[in-house]
DNA sequence: GTAGGGATACACT
DNA sequence: GTGTATCCCTACT
């Protein structure tokens, strides 16, 4: 409760970003998503994303083009594309690659870390386990939303770091993306093996997910 | 399993 | 301009 992870604020390079969705991707777990907001820090370790190419994935949104919505992910590496989504959550994709290629990485689950009890302000009375435990709730308890659009996560108030006490890096396995049509045979997503806090209810083990 | 919600993209006048 | 199919979901039954 009393930890102080977030509020040293040591932002990874912008370089960790500047390469493939499919290299970021598996990168990004055990990374600590942080958001200070009127200078509240909630945070939380990262335990499942998934990949999203550009111009040759079907499931991307950047599979068309750029239009004024995903704007964000043709930008340089390393900003926020949040987007809105069945009529009430928002999501958060981290940009990646370089400039004008439109990949990114969606952020699916956290384990909660700091300000857990205005993460539960912001989604309800809920499990812990369940406070971020799909991209939508996530957000939700992040307080990401439209006026987190194209923000810098090199800099304070959204930005993601090593995590201060595990430091190594995290076990993980690939599976299918959810809730897509388009593609959806392709490894692209990421868990930490064995973590309670991602989507889907019950931790993934690679004997049983692969 | 499915209701709900609203923005978006694209096909059409 | 209007019509509508779709959507990187969640919460509930």
């Amino acid at each position: 409760m009393s930890q102080q992870v977030g509020h040293l604020a040591v932002p990874l390079p912008r370089d960790f970003y500047a390469r493939s969705a499919l290299e970021v991707a598996p990168r990004l777990l055990g990374k600590v998503l942080c958001h200070r907001r009127r200078g509240t820090v909630t945070s939380g370790r990262i335990v499942e994303v998934e990949a999203y190419m550009g111009a040759d994935d079907p499931a991307s949104h950047a599979h068309r083009g750029m239009t004024p919505r995903n704007r964000a992910m043709f930008g340089p590496p390393g900003h926020a594309y949040v987007y809105f989504t069945y009529g009430s959550h928002w999501c958060m994709n981290v940009v990646t690659d370089r400039q004008g290629v439109g990949s990114g990485v969606l952020l699916r689950a956290l384990e909660p870390l700091e300000g857990i009890a205005l993460m539960r302000r912001r989604r309800g009375r809920v499990e812990v386990r369940e406070l971020a435990s799909g991209p939508g709730k996530l957000a939700e308890a992040m307080g990401i939303d439209r006026g987190s659009y194209g923000l810098d996560l090199t800099q304070e108030p959204l930005w993601i770091q090593e995590d201060a006490e595990t430091g190594a890096a995290a076990a993980w396995i690939s599976t299918p993306r959810i809730g897509i049509r388009l593609a959806a045979e392709r490894p692209y997503r990421f868990l930490v093996a064995g973590s309670a806090f991602v989507s889907r209810g019950r931790p993934a083990f690679p004997s049983r997910t692969l």
